[in-house]
RNA sequence: GCGCCCGUAGCUCAGCUGGAUAGAGCGCGAGACUUCUAAUCUUGAGGUCGCAGGUUCGACCCCUGCCGGGCGCGCCA
């Protein structure tokens, strides 16, 4: 076996091998799709440990009947070692049982591989660049944007552990009239830092306490230099400085929930490189821009409409209801217009593009792909580009909505957060939900029944596992494989839920859902607590047995694996192992 | 009006890309702490998988149409 570290993916490869066995007798006939066979684990354990659909699947293609399929298939797969037994079931499944000696052998492979067991090669080493976070640089990082930075990081880690190279990527929208706004509040600061009484923030400007700072500097730097000069003396500076301020400030941030980007990408720069140019050129070139002139918005009425002739985006063509500028009036870019440049750079330098937005961009998703899928097809090869969009967090505090609003400076900052609740809690609570639901945040709830909250429950069990081995040291045993054979029924099942994470791990991250790992962490420690508990009222089944020193030293090497296992899985969602609570 | 997401136990949610008798936590009922940490465990009750059709050996999952909730529908970002 080549792939003897995983006995699922092995197990994927014997049935394979075994339809390739009869086809070569002629009992299959060559060249099936085999793409819908399915290896995995049956729901009711007592079908036994592993159970295929290949003879379902492949019956009507073959031209035979499930069951006759299925027969031969067993024929083939009793010739395994491993296999105690191959049974046909229902329709036609194949149940296996596999021998206990495989386990072990899984369970030596843990032991081997620790930190990089569940490690993949699946990815084949292919560039993916994971965009994530890219909030407007215009002030702190607030709780709307927790769920997709946490989402976003864990799933880059993810796949880089399901081998691929992960570029992480942060764009900056540096370029639109946001920063412009902040510039404009930041020179108000900048006045009231230099003793001028400002008044109040005037509506539209963000009232944020955290630019005085930023403004303190700016005086610092220039003086009085720009108290009453025209906007446009000092616009430019201001913005860049400003910027600059903010995006220490967002680093700072998601610093706090270990977020770590490998690259901020500037859309100022993008635009003064003239990368949107380059591919209006192209897109105009093959008729997928032209100049036109939309109809009024449907659905709302807006006073101040009037039709204009601009170049629109043919994303008709690809199911969006309307086609979409990339240029202003003023010539200036739109957002897409300078997106749809900045995502065909991204995908000149990787494989695959994945996007982490938030359910209010949803509306936006058909046109970027629609133009990202156009360039690249006319670069040589269209880029795999996915959007996965992350639903609205309702963040609660005691039952009731709390409101944010970054324009009147009220909202709940992610550093707050996280100072009250640990990062731990907020990174596992934004991973026990799959991203497209929407979900409750309820302040109160998460911060002081940490008994309901499942990340304690993880970490318990990691907890107690690495206390069990500290009490086994201190009377002397140590973990051992030396006689793990007398590891039982019990002590089998926890293995085998155990040697699930190297598959979980592969379809967690082919489904680009870092959220299967949090509640298959779940599941592993509820197992470990139920077996811990066991030995409540037969102190035989302790793991620590003392006038056992082989049984203890096996037992122990099991709760290190398992702990190990644990430990793998949290530090792909960002979450700490506890060594005790 | 249109697009996207969601709808599974009283509540909060999983459901491994179409598999076998749909699962877990909370809550409710009954139990287990002179212990390797009870932040745990055992056990019971609780379901028309929003509704109606369709596709096939088989549907919570795919298709169509409704119903309900969320988000969005400027040359904003």
């Amino acid at each position: 076996m080549t792939d003897a570290t995983t006995l699922h993916a092995a197990f994927a490869g014997h049935i394979a091998a075994a339809l390739d066995a009869l086809e070569a007798a002629g009992t299959l006939p060559p060249g099936l799709n085999r793409a819908n066979v399915a290896v995995e684990p049956p729901r009711d354990s007592s079908h036994g440990d592993l159970a295929t659909n290949a003879a379902m699947v492949l019956a009507k293609p073959a031209g035979t009947n499930p069951r006759a399929l299925a027969e031969a298939l067993v024929g083939e797969l009793t010739k395994l070692p491993e296999v105690t037994s191959a049974e046909i079931a229902g329709p036609g499944f194949i149940n296996l049982r596999i021998d206990a000696s495989a386990w072990l052998t899984e369970l030596r492979a843990i032991a081997a591989l620790g930190g990089d067991y569940g490690r993949s090669a699946m990815g084949s080493g292919k560039m993916v660049n994971v965009e994530y976070v890219s909030a407007n640089p215009t002030g702190p990082m607030h709780m709307g944007h927790c769920r997709g930075a946490v989402v976003g990081d864990a799933l880059a880690t993810l796949l880089e552990f399901a081998g691929h190279k992960v570029t992480r990527e942060y764009y900056v929208n540096d370029a639109g009239g946001q920063v412009d706004v902040l510039a404009r509040s930041v020179h108000m600061r900048y006045r009231e830092a230099l003793g001028e009484d400002v008044g109040n923030i005037p509506e539209g400007l963000y009232p944020g306490e955290y630019l005085v700072q930023v403004a303190q500097e700016l005086a610092a730097e220039f003086g009085d230099k720009y108290t009453s000069a025209p906007e446009s003396d000092w616009l430019a500076p201001f913005r860049t400085r400003a910027v600059a301020a903010m995006l220490v400030m967002i680093k700072a941030d998601l610093a706090l929930l270990g977020i770590h980007h490998d690259l901020f990408s500037s859309e100022a720069e993008l635009q003064a490189a003239g990368k949107p140019e380059e591919a209006e050129a192209w897109l105009r070139a093959h008729d997928l821009v032209y100049d036109g002139v939309l109809e009024a918005p449907k659905g709302k009425t807006i006073e101040d409409w009037e039709p204009v002739e601009l170049p629109l985006f043919r994303s008709t063509k690809f199911g969006d209801d309307q086609d979409r500028p990339i240029r202003k009036s003023d010539g200036s870019w739109t957002y897409f217009g300078a997106d749809l440049a900045y995502h065909f750079q991204k995908a000149e330098k990787a494989d695959a593009l994945v996007d982490i937005w938030g359910a209010d961009h949803a509306g936006t998703v058909k046109r970027i792909k629609a133009a990202v899928a156009a360039l690249t097809l006319g670069a040589g090869k269209e880029k795999p580009f996915e959007i996965k969009i992350v639903q609205m967090v309702q963040l609660l505090r005691n039952g009731e909505p709390v409101k944010m609003s970054k324009r009147s400076g009220n909202f709940v900052t992610l550093a707050d957060v996280v100072q009250e609740v640990g990062k731990d809690v907020v990174r596992f609570t934004m991973l026990t939900r799959k991203p497209e639901a929407q979900m409750d945040f309820d302040f109160a709830k998460v911060v002081e029944a940490s008994k309901d909250n499942p990340v304690f429950y993880v970490q318990y069990a990691h907890a107690r596992i690495r206390s069990t081995l500290r009490k086994g040291a201190e009377a002397g045993f140590a973990p051992s494989d030396a006689a793990i054979e007398r590891l039982g029924e019990e002590e089998l099942e926890l293995i085998k839920l155990g040697a699930q994470f190297p598959r979980l791990i592969e379809a967690a991250a082919a489904a680009r859902e870092p959220h299967r790992v949090a509640f298959y962490l779940y599941e592993l420690a509820g197992a470990l607590h139920a077996y811990w508990n066991v030995g409540n009222d037969r102190p035989e089944k302790r793991f620590i047995v003392a006038q056992d020193a082989d049984l203890t030293g096996a037992r122990l090497y099991l709760a290190a694996q398992i702990g190990q296992l644990i430990k793998n899985g949290l530090a792909l969602l960002g979450v700490e192992a506890v060594e005790e609570m």
